[in-house]
DNA sequence: GATGTTGTTGAGTC
DNA sequence: TGACTCAACAACAT
């Protein structure tokens, strides 16, 4: 499940990989992996160079010749693999293939094909209402700021930590593990949270995100970065995915509960509610 | 065959 | 109208 920091750290090894080379050619093994508002992909990236590879929330972007931009979300199980001597695998999973004229080539690959690509120009990209509407990046903003966007809020803090539009790039792995650290509830409505401890959060967050960058990223199910290798961050969890083992700080029995929707793992000790 | 998994969206409610 | 909640959806593994 790529969350900011899985997505950023394809993105940076994308960078240094893809950048300056020309696209050739595209084959499409599953049509529906390319997102309704994307121009034509074969007529519109043949003879392309890429020039850098960056992130926006969940989105992988790359950045083309004439202000043309890539785009991947990766949402569950999606993964871009790049493949310099061009004799990995092309199976069942594999939806897209990018052909550079050097040979090499980057695969998108999904499991479950809830992951999409779309072609746009920078122009049209701006009116994409999904990328307009994209909340700030937590790792770019100060804790006013932080505080500012939600204290108004009368959502649990869980919902509005995954809510794009709030801040960008948190899944449901970095806000348990964010909220755990900062000892909030994640039910808890973040109207009713003292300013000094949604600091704490803000806090909280950059550091998990931050540590999992370091780390390579999580590796839960089966995310992989750009040469197809794990990360280890998930050995750290602190509650994500842990429902009934023990609290690492205090051994209290972690519980999970539906918090609009999502499995959030908490520890009814450290993190009480009220 | 039922269940669990997630991010996003659209419908519906307050 | 805006903020919010909930259900549905995508497709697969177990």
């Amino acid at each position: 499940m790529p969350e900011l920091p899985e997505v950023e750290i394809i993105s940076t090894g994308l960078n240094s990989f893809l950048t300056g080379r020309i696209v050739s050619s595209v084959q499409t093994g599953y049509p529906g992996c390319i997102h309704g508002w994307s121009r034509d992909l074969q007529t519109g990236l043949s003879q392309r160079v890429v020039q850098g590879v960056r992130r926006r929330a969940k989105l992988a972007i790359i950045d083309l010749d004439q202000e043309l931009r890539l785009l991947f979300h990766l949402k569950m199980t999606g993964k871009l693999v790049f493949d310099p001597e061009a004799n990995l695998g092309v199976d069942k999973h594999t939806h897209l293939i990018i052909n550079f004229t050097d040979r090499t080539r980057l695969l998108f690959r999904d499991l479950r094909k809830f992951g999409y690509c779309l072609l746009l120009y920078e122009h049209e990209l701006k009116h994409w209402p999904f990328y307009q509407k994209l909340g700030p990046e937590p790792l770019q903003m100060n804790h006013e700021e932080f505080n500012q966007r939600l204290k108004t809020r009368k959502a649990g803090v869980k919902s509005v930590l995954l809510n794009q539009e709030a801040i960008a790039g948190i899944g449901n792995i970095y806000a348990d593990e964010a909220l755990h650290l900062a000892k909030i509830h994640p039910a808890q409505s973040c109207a009713d949270i003292p300013e000094e401890q949604l600091s704490r959060l803000f806090q909280a967050l950059q550091e998990v995100l931050e540590k999992a960058i370091t780390l390579g990223g999580a590796t839960f199910s089966d995310y992989v970065n750009s040469l197809g290798k794990p990360g280890s961050f998930q050995e750290q969890f602190m509650v994500y995915g842990r429902r009934g083992h023990s609290c690492r700080a205090c051994q209290t029995a972690l519980t999970s509960q539906k918090v609009s929707g999502r499995t959030s793992v908490f520890c009814p000790c450290c993190q009480p509610f009220g």
